[in-house]
DNA sequence: GAATACATGTAAAATGTTACATGATTTT
DNA sequence: AAAATCATGTAACATTTTACATGTATTC
């Protein structure tokens, strides 16, 4: 799958494993994500199935960079997995979730303490997603051709802020429950 | 993780691979899933690592049956992980967004036909997910002891409910921007 | 002076998926 | 007669994470 990320950024613009790695962080990231050093071995492999090629381009004072640019035979591989309907239901994991339901037995302040630590971190996420927008609508204005793309990375944008103000409430509403029926 | 989530069910009562994988299926599945051979494998690491315990209950005309118990370490495991807070965000991978990030250049009959797919398929999940709240009720009553851990269940049960609500509203909301701004 | 950005990668370990193999019993 | 349930597992493969290794330039 991330071979099919990677491709999708490629068919786009030529990069390196390294910018990659900032455009998925920046933009797909919170639907899909990779460490630096998977992006660097996908790349490699994705180069000897022959879906991309590279070219070395040294670096004047800088460490050189490897450029990666897709192939006819990526494109065509990239359009077909497009064309692929997703049949299954997406399965979530979650290991914060995951240790609550299992937490019966732990002091409530915990929990609590827990909860509240999770809420920061999501209205991060919620902060970094609205700085985002103003970031893709000036995409639209620059690009118009990419009318189509920028209407798809709104959505998804859009998915992310719902699906972390989605969160939050349920946090807000966890934490609410566990202080009226979780005592002792 | 899936080491912490079969630890968590052993921790309530004995049980064998074959269980497990029913139980995860009906509970945590939403939040936590695995195939059944990954089971019976962590099983086998998690007894070598002597957090489990097993023994071959002789099945009359069925198969034997390989029922695992959690050990005294593997409940300080278990204890010590719960303990422990999570300090990070939760990483989203939903395979159906990532494409539809990258499908600019599909047709837009394609996207909306794959987005009713989507939405009978969560459309689904909420209705399992509701015939799950009457399972967990029948619970309660029936074992006081845990009302603690009902508590959590049933929160969990309603982030799954929210979660499929929002994804559910995300898709209506897409496919109605796709219908008015995606014509050619 | 320390941390971050720039830039690449490898190796090993952990985690997860797919395919295969077996065979009785029960349900459709 | 075919499919599903019961029940266990192994082997190969694919994916992902963690740790290691290197070295310059810029920013705090």
């Amino acid at each position: 799958m991330l071979k099919y990320a990677l491709l999708g950024y490629l068919n786009y613009h030529d990069s390196t494993g390294y910018d990659l790695k900032h455009e998925i962080d920046q933009s797909t990231g919170m639907i899909w994500h990779a460490k630096q050093s998977q992006i660097y071995t996908t790349l490699k492999a994705l180069e000897k199935e022959k879906l991309i090629q590279s070219h070395i381009e040294p670096g004047e004072g800088k460490p050189d960079r490897r450029v990666y640019q897709i192939t006819e035979e990526g494109r065509i591989d990239l359009k077909r997995w497009l064309a692929e309907p997703v049949t299954e239901l997406n399965q979530l994991k979650d290991s914060l979730l995951l240790k609550l339901f299992f937490s019966g037995s732990q002091p409530a302040a915990d929990l609590i303490a827990q909860l509240h630590l999770q809420k920061i971190l999501y209205q991060e996420q919620l902060t970094r997603l609205d700085e985002l927008e103003a970031h893709v609508a000036n995409l639209v204005q620059m690009m118009p051709d990419f009318r189509r793309d920028f209407l798809l990375w709104e959505a998804i944008r859009q998915y992310g802020v719902s699906y972390t103000r989605n969160y939050l409430n349920w946090i807000d509403s966890t934490i609410t429950r566990l202080e009226t029926n979780f005592e002792d």
